[in-house]
DNA sequence: GCCGAGTGGAACACCACTGTTCCATAACGG
DNA sequence: CCGTTATGGAACAGTGGTGTTCCACTCGGC
């Protein structure tokens, strides 16, 4: 072995990692649209050919399994930023919610396509799921989170609400900007005692 | 003509009637868990050959159509329950809030199914939403809802939050009435100015 | 500039769903 | 009770996505 890695069965050349990512991207972009596209769509849309897809992912569960686990990726870095253990949790809750409404499309595509959600990787408690519920937890005995709402009520409504601001920037003219200002503004509502 | 009806074609005989009902109902339903079933599949849950349902609904788009105008009535009634001009407007989305609980099936199948609002009845400001909206305005008026809650995301939150309720009572074991008593309290906190 | 890794496209078999026709039979209603 | 009405099942062709193979190509890195 040379620089290169060799996690599990080999290193990925460059060009290789450059075109799976091309892939998953554009298949996230395009599934968050319409979950039932076509791996001809996603190759279309990722600027390669079918045969290419099929490549990498053998078959369109293997590429909605990439997916997930890259959205799942994506959501433990986005719980790393939030910093939940500093300072009171229904801010710390505030922060979270900023950084998952940067994840876009891989939001919606976790609420639309509940076969992400089928693979190994989901069934199990997540990490970043933990954190999340005993942040708010830690809410509920400092004072700064409702003691009405339980745990998993909390978790549901924080979905909700980024759905509600992306389908709010989608559909109405609302800018990004301001649809996250509401989310919170609502969010930081719902949660106050 | 006598006592039967006769809209636009003809009477429907009282067999008829509810064969079509049992359709439209187990697709609902049906539909409601996974968006992609086959015509097979409904013709099962509905307890009819799949002969039968091409019988009534010639193509799959017609059944989608009819399911949108069930949906869109049930819709319609609910709203009139809901009694909006009556009292505080906060009030009375609380008890639209419920009425739309009620709906079941129907509410989730209006989130996971875009191709359900697509059809004619649908692209035209419905007469349901020009009154949530009214009702919203009005409560902007009497201080009774938060200012900075512009309608159309008012709207995007109660819908949000009756799936988040369902979901609640769908994956946790919440009971449907405390889903909806925890979705009742989250509403009333968040529009309070 | 060369060689191999990486790619695109064509062609193929396969499968599930759709929409249609036809016929035998069951249910309904007067 | 009998004829009309409604139904279920079988059989069919058509369609579109899937997954596979093969071959010619091109691009990148040494």
């Amino acid at each position: 072995m040379r620089m290169g890695e060799d996690r599990s069965v080999a290193a990925e050349s460059g060009t290789r990692a450059r075109t799976r990512r091309a892939i998953v991207d554009a298949a996230v972009a395009l599934l968050a649209g319409d979950p039932t596209a076509s791996l001809g769509d996603v190759a279309a849309a990722a600027g390669v050919g079918r045969t290419t897809v099929h490549r990498y992912f053998p078959e369109r569960s293997d590429l909605l399994a990439a997916i997930g686990a890259d959205v799942l990726e994506k959501v433990a870095a986005a719980t790393e930023r939030a910093r939940l253990d500093d300072g009171p949790a229904a801010k710390a809750l505030e922060r979270l919610c900023q950084e998952y409404f940067e994840l876009g499309d891989g939001l919606t595509l976790m609420f639309e396509t509940p076969q992400l959600t089928n693979w190994s990787g989901w069934d199990e408690e997540t990490e970043a799921d933990r954190r999340f519920l005993d942040t708010v937890r830690r809410g509920h005995a400092e004072g700064s989170i409702d003691r009405e709402l339980d745990e998993e009520w909390v978790r549901n409504l924080v979905w909700a609400l980024l759905y509600s601001a992306w389908e709010q920037a989608r559909t109405t003219g609302t800018s990004k900007h301001s649809a996250l200002a509401l989310c919170l503004h609502t969010l930081r509502k719902a949660l106050a005692p």
